[in-house]
DNA sequence: AGAGGAAAGGAGGGGTCCGTCATGGGGAAA
DNA sequence: TTTCCCCATGACGGACCCCTCCTTTCCTCT
């Protein structure tokens, strides 16, 4: 499935023509025409990349700037002036775009970042508890003996291992490993949850993948018991 | 010092009623009775939140609406059909009452409001007293136990705890909610309150929750005992 | 004080979601 | 081609969650 993207714009036509470009694109686009909206819309639900106005009824962009977490932030401003870029830049936001602006170059800057907020690091060494998994040699050792997972298994894994203990929904899951196995589906995902708990049980006796009722699933590294 | 209120109507009588009641809370009240002169007092000042009539001579609140940039607006209306609503909403409004309308709802909604146009700081962890809820590993934890909730109730909780000892409305709860869980009704919710309050009893003896009478529901974060 | 309305809490039904197994298809290696 | 591995699908039992209904308790206003 598509990156979300949130536009937060109260001017009508720009946010228009932004979302139509954008789904065009394949993206899945929501929208929000002011600062409050935008945030009680980002309190319930977290697109993968926000496009944001300065210019807004009620709270401003440069006061929703930053108490936008953990999501890439590209600003469109109409502000010619932007001598404030800097402060644009320590606010959180990774990118800016003045207007008139070329659509072009406005998608082609999200899709630099959209590739950042999701490969980031993607090798070195994911630990979770006496669980160890090795991006690079693509392997899973569990106290010692090596796991043996297949391509899916381990995909699912190691994107739980790189949000300890944090809930990654099935949709998201679902669009990490369409990568590599398109046709998968939320019910074929239990399946595979399933094969990769056994694989885990039968090195160790914990369970280390903990589902989320309605939500998805998150890594347990704490040990329960009295 | 109170924060100042601007009252746009031309009913003496309903805008007399408001001016009382807003006093009475500590608020500091402004007057304009047509839309020209609201715009003409704007210009000179700037207060730090606006109730506008739609009905109004010369400039209709819809007009007057768009030009107020900055401030947030609460709409007061008699139009029943308020089908308009996403209009209001987009036209810069951040919420509407219709008439005849619940001073105490009025003024719970102006306090949020208020509130929000100073600002709350939006990490993702939300803390009332020993309380402490992640937004993002979405748990709870309770005086070191951690408690575990619905979806439902989750998604209750958080938005509780953003307003912390502030009123928030039933209907407010229902339409933040409406994403996880559309068919929840009012009769519902206290069934949902109602576990929410019994698992946070269990883990600790105090009641976080506390209902306001037909109006709603407030965290109270200080510990009441002799 | 009494009536009306609202909130609290418990019980139960029905629907949704999860975990597991069995089955079949498809591709790669032998 | 045969074999093996991997993945998707469907079914089913069980767990979980949400809503409705009902009764009791509490608040507010006359």
């Amino acid at each position: 499935m598509g990156k979300k993207i949130l536009i937060i714009d109260d001017d009508l036509h720009v946010g228009n023509v932004l979302e139509e470009a954008l789904e065009k694109e394949g993206y899945v686009v929501s929208r929000a025409y002011s600062g409050t909206e935008a945030l009680l819309y980002l309190s319930g639900t977290k697109p993968d990349l926000v496009l944001l106005d300065l210019m807004l009824p009620g709270l401003s962009g440069e006061e929703v700037l930053p108490r936008i977490k953990g999501i890439p932030v590209i600003v469109v401003s109409a502000k010619v002036d932007i001598d404030n870029k800097v402060d644009l830049l320590l606010g959180g936001a990774v990118d800016y775009v003045t207007k008139p602006f070329q659509m072009k170059e406005l998608l082609a800057r999200i899709s630099v970042h959209l590739r950042e907020s999701i490969g980031a690091d993607d090798s070195g060494i994911l630990r979770c508890g006496d669980l160890v998994l090795d991006a690079d040699r693509r392997t899973v050792i569990l106290g010692g003996n090596d796991v043996r997972l297949t391509r899916t298994e381990f995909a699912i894994l190691k994107l739980l291992m790189q949000n300890p203990s944090l809930v990654v929904t099935k949709s998201q899951i679902l669009d990490r490993i369409a990568q590599d196995t398109p046709d998968c589906t939320e019910s074929s995902l239990k399946t595979h949850i399933s094969h990769l708990r056994a694989k885990l049980r039968a090195a160790q006796g914990m369970d280390y993948i903990e589902a989320v009722w309605g939500i998805g699933f998150k890594m347990n590294e704490k040990k329960e018991n009295p």
